[in-house]
DNA sequence: CTGAAAGCGCTAACAA
DNA sequence: TTGTTAGCGCTTTCAG
């Protein structure tokens, strides 16, 4: 156990110490930044420091503070651009202010999020910074704050956790949405999301939810019936969600317009729109969520809902720093950013398009 | 100190043994899963700990063993789907084998990648894998093997490093790209990279260059000359990127064909194409290397060079773990993957388009 | 099979 | 201003 495994052992402070003819504790001191040293003593300190290639060990001055300057970070899934530019941000802004960042990837599935936060956990983190795949199953996260690991929420409100949340206005902005699909004339309009379909509407993240209930109110105030096969949950599968598009695409009363809750599945639907030949704007009218950078790109760009995730994240990440520093203390308070709609030209009257049923009720199933 | 800052005092193997009627040396082995224990000692431990809620402490563990069970990964740019693809899978594997992820981001900038290693290595992170900015100053690279932290190269390669490296076959991928564009009597094809345009030729990292490479060779075969101008190192700026790439394309002679070094560049030639009306493929055709997602959604969908980043990523992971647990200490050894092409329709036989001159040489400036 | 004790590298009282 | 001395929580000889 000498050798601790690595070959060349690390210079320690003591080795700096020693080759600077001070006491650990007075090397410690200069080297850690905190603490009284003379001017000369300081120098001395510095060079030895320097000429052994000193490195600090952040595990040991863990193991004496009881803070490990890291976050942990987790996510559903890395790959989304969503959250690839929220973790962007929140690495940013960390190490903009001294923390590194751990992060953990879950999938959408709960066990894995639990074994994140255990793992996260066991290794000291300060703080989470957490989009959680449940609203209801978060004893983990309850778990984690009692033992001290303070955590906010990035993206998914869970109001009984009683923490720290930052999200986008997702009532706000799908309503805003929905509202001008329908000032073009648009009656039948579709939601079509990722969102698991068994389960409770309970289960569903927020975001989702609050998407569909943004729906939901615009259509309602327009006067306009809720028709319940118009709202998609195609889940995490792709090919179910693609058949499901396909199969409302080409019933009857087919949609004149979609609202997708994220590129991806405006992915999946822009590909089955391609297949059955439905070209937009013409056919049909299309706005998402998130404005990927192939958003622009396509023919024709999309209309889309703008997400300030980055500053969200920022936020968050600030947010949890102030608190893990001991400002900021008080109750949980809530950040919404607004979204905002980029206009692109996916979207056009439905009064331009012949054979469409103007009819407000009774057109659905 | 003794609160150690977390509010709620966590519990310690120490309590554990208490409250089992053990000494904390035998409550450690059969926690840590080490060391000998009778059957009824363990439950007693168990039970203990569980009520307890032990959850142990990574920290302490890696200051006693000298390893943290964590590995860095240091990348430019998490945004970036590729890059993306590649943590996803880095998480993926390294959790598989119980090891911890710490991401940081460099943004192609090679001070913020030194700061990264430093930091890595100060939480004393068993191994890198590093996609590194810069194939010259590779300095603190080296200083971290020297402090016996080992790292493996991920999608760039630097020889003089000696390390394990995993990359694409990007000659082979950009010479099969290219080729196939002259088989389709294309003579004036440009390649589009996001490169820094200024420098030498050697300080281009090995993706782009052996790319360029390939795209220079596969002319060659071809008995085509290759005409500076139709390289584009856009640099890392789209803004001007596009000024050249528009350029370009209102030049006397623009090319018939492009073939872009990954999806970001090829977006931003799809927005000037559209600018100026230039049709895929039509007008131009268009190969890009990167299988995202979008690529099959945009009108025509996009030919590709897929890369096989997520295999080149875990086998990277899988490597520097077995590396980390002593197995596989054999010399440095380069793992080199095949990219495919993905036919989608992005291009056509230039003969099949009017105005195009086919004059080998003597076209270009 | 179990316990005592030393030590990993650093911080933080407390004395000097 | 500097040095001494305990720890932080865990692992790991070494005895018993």
């Amino acid at each position: 156990m000498k050798d601790n495994g690595r070959s060349s052992a690390q210079p320690t402070i003591a080795h700096v110490a020693r080759a600077a003819g001070v006491s650990s504790a007075t090397a410690a001191r200069v080297l850690g930044g905190y603490g009284y040293a003379g001017a000369e003593t300081r120098q001395r300190v510095f060079d030895a420091a320097k000429r052994l290639a000193y490195q600090p060990n952040q595990l040991a001055r863990s193991m004496a503070t009881g803070r490990s300057e890291m976050i942990g970070v987790v996510v559903a899934d890395i790959e989304n651009l969503y959250f690839a530019r929220a973790i962007r941000a929140i690495i940013d802004t960390a190490s903009a202010n001294g923390f590194g960042v751990v992060l953990a990837n879950t999938d959408e599935d709960i066990e894995l999020e639990r074994d994140a936060v255990r793992v996260l956990l066991a290794n000291r983190v300060d703080g989470l910074i957490v989009s959680p795949t449940s609203s209801i199953e978060v004893d983990h996260l309850i778990g984690a704050r009692d033992m001290g690991c303070p955590f906010v929420l990035l993206d998914r409100r869970v109001p009984v956790l009683n923490a720290d949340t930052f999200a986008i206005d997702n009532f706000r902005a799908a309503h805003q949405a929905v509202a001008s699909l329908i000032k073009q004339e648009h009656r039948r309009i579709a939601l079509v999301s990722n969102a698991p379909s068994r389960g409770e509407q309970h289960y569903l993240i927020s975001s989702v939810r609050e998407r569909i209930d943004g729906y939901r109110a615009a259509l309602h105030d327009a006067g306009i019936q809720i028709v319940p096969k118009l709202i998609i949950l195609g889940g995490w599968d792709t090919e179910n969600l693609a058949r499901q598009l396909r199969q409302l695409c080409q019933s009857a009363n087919r949609p004149t317009a979609f609202l997708a809750t994220d590129s991806s599945v405006a992915l999946v639907l822009l590909n089955v729109l391609r297949e059955l030949d439905l070209s937009i704007p013409d056919k049909v009218s299309l706005i998402c969520f998130d404005d990927a950078d192939w958003t622009a790109a396509v023919t024709p760009p999309l209309t889309v809902v703008s997400q300030p995730i980055r500053d969200l994240a920022k936020a968050a990440t600030e947010d949890l720093i102030a608190r893990l520093q001991g400002e900021a203390t008080g109750p949980a308070k809530e950040t919404l950013l607004q979204a905002t709609m980029i206009d692109r030209g996916s979207v056009s009257s439905a009064l331009a398009r012949p054979s469409v049923k103007r009819r407000t009720s009774a057109a659905g199933n």
